[in-house]
DNA sequence: TCTTTCTACGAAACCGGTTTCGTAAATAAA
DNA sequence: TTTATTTACGAAACCGGTTTCGTAGAAAGA
């Protein structure tokens, strides 16, 4: 239990722990020999500095903190990776806070970071979040803030995004180039971001093809799958029902599939599906799914990126836009079985 | 940037510090009044406590360290949150680490862990871990460990885990049943507890039924996707293939999916397929996937309630099993459409 | 040789809480 | 009324590092 401190060292070496502290930092103050000596016995002893003493006198702690709704999606996991990636490179810890769509425990996360206990936060806000005062909250405590896809319009804060409409709008085309007559949008809150923006890239899609947006095919749908599936249910059962779907996040894609199939509607003959995933397994579901899929790794390490400039009090660019990409496979029907990818249409700015 | 300290509330109220504290902490020393209006003035100046001044002075952090392998799967993650709802209402905060499967990221991370940077760990070995030198090192330095899911027998912390041997043996035998001669098992580092368990299942399921235990339908994976799925390739190109597989890990389910798919083998006609898996979606792969599925969230809370009791000092059981289901879909064949599940067989002793 | 400049180290303050201990004033017991 | 006890608070030590500042002795310059 009893941790090896630095005042181990001095009393076994003979020395006082200023110059332990120093040896160990590499001061020029020290003697090569002293240094040698010191690093020997740390390592002989296992030595490990306590990191909250340093961060206390430092007034850094050397942690970011990551508020994402859930970690059982593949874009936040692999946005995960792209950021610890960048973090450890830097020398940062990264802390992995979720929100489960709450905006409560949300609010929460955020307040207890006012503590100084990370250094700048990362953060995609939960699909019940209507406005960004905690966020602004926080950032006046601050705290640098760097959003990633989830974004809020409210926040002052440098954004990571994809182009959201212009993807949606390529996903709605598709489905309205193989046949859809009515084509329904899934999305979450509309106080997000991503799904305002998906929403109204869907709609522009629907006007340049001469048809008008209905507010009955487009589904707001929460963190309660149950509610999400009967409501998915209701929307196909109705008589004028969709022979589209454009779903603007992962986790609405097998509720998709499920009620489909509950209702003996067949994808891709009866309705078609495109949903925005960087779900690997899209390509071997039933049928396979076509996706919009965003380069989440590179949106995690690029914000990461921007949030370890802003922490070292640099300037940055305050929206980055990265393309994403379409495949379209089996359940969005059309030209067989042979994905059509389209390339990213990268219009970043990085 | 200034954070509001506690000596800022005590100039403020031309008090003490140690008074600022006492009220804070509502401690019988302080009139009724003074708390009053201490707490007012917190709330008003929404007043956190730095976390790592009370970690240094009170010798404890109050965070759990959580290791795995990576994030990208279900069980994790569904763990990930039976961890966090245990942990938050102890007022744990908890740091997810990602090994990436990559032993020397673990001992890195573990190492770190020296530091006092957490109370306790608990942590599911990656695939590359050959022995539980540095878990034992961690907890040679008073650091309370506990192992769920992947374990090591030469660790001597608590351990919770599935049934294994047995759900693996009732996965084999699902697919002697469903007709298959010849089922082969993926597995990943025989170092591994779940590893081996489930191999030794899946080997005396096979005996059981009067085959014989071969070699070469066994099959060691590791963390390179690629180089998986060419193995996976290679032992089904084989003249005598087998016609059954048994996978111990949910990553090569997708695999065994794509290797049949590049291979014309048709999925459950030519290979029948049974995986240790928590994925949601499981059910709409092509062909529905069949699946050993444990407790996830269950293993995770109960882990995680083991570690809050051990850095309480107290004694706990050294392994607690739960059981895991099965889940008969498409993959195996059989009978039908209909998910023959069978429940768990709770063997768990908690 | 005497002064100046390094060199290499130690003492002590500091970060922001927590806790122990001491104490003046108020209250209770003798 | 005197003594004992309780109440309510402040001073200071403490956690384990980091950093500033001071200085003895050696080396260099005058």
């Amino acid at each position: 239990m009893q941790q090896i401190t630095i005042k181990a060292l001095a009393r076994e070496l003979q020395l006082s722990v200023s110059t332990i502290s120093k040896a160990l930092r590499d001061s020029h103050e020290i003697s090569e020999a002293t240094k040698r000596r010191v690093l020997q016995l740390a390592a002989r002893l296992d030595y490990k500095p306590n990191p909250y003493a340093s961060s206390l006198r430092g007034r850094k702690s050397r942690n970011i903190g990551i508020v994402i709704p859930e970690v059982a999606d593949s874009f936040f996991s692999l946005a995960i990776n792209g950021i610890a990636a960048v973090a450890k490179e830097k020398g940062y810890h990264s802390i992995i806070c979720l929100t489960h769509e709450d905006n409560k425990d949300e609010q929460a996360i955020l307040k207890d970071f006012q503590s100084g206990r990370v250094d700048g936060v990362l953060m995609s806000v939960s699909g019940t979040t209507e406005n960004g005062a905690h966020i602004r909250a926080l950032m006046d405590h601050g705290v640098p803030v760097v959003l990633f896809d989830r974004v809020l319009p409210d926040v002052p804060a440098p954004k990571v995004v994809t182009d959201d409409a212009a993807s949606a709008g390529n996903a709605t085309r598709l489905l309205l180039k193989n046949g859809c007559r009515q084509v329904a949008f899934l999305g979450l809150s509309p106080r997000l971001s991503i799904s305002a923006d998906r929403l109204s890239g869907y709609e522009s899609a629907l006007r340049e093809a001469g048809h008008r947006p209905l507010a009955k095919n487009v589904l707001c749908c929460d963190a309660d799958a149950h509610r999400n599936l009967l409501a998915i249910k209701r929307l196909l059962r109705r008589k004028d029902r969709p022979d589209g779907i454009v779903a603007a996040v992962e986790k609405l894609a097998p509720l998709v599939y499920q009620a489909c199939n509950e209702l003996s509607l067949r994808i891709p003959q009866d309705v078609k599906v495109i949903c925005f995933s960087n779900l690997e397994i899209a390509g071997m579901l039933q049928p396979s799914l076509s996706t919009v899929t965003q380069p989440a790794f590179e949106m995690g390490a690029k914000a990461a990126g921007l949030l370890i400039k802003l922490m070292a009090g640099k300037r940055v660019e305050m929206e980055v836009v990265v393309g994403s990409g379409i495949v379209g496979r089996g359940s969005t029907g059309g030209s067989g079985k042979l994905p059509n990818r389209t390339f990213p249409n990268d219009t970043g700015s990085n």
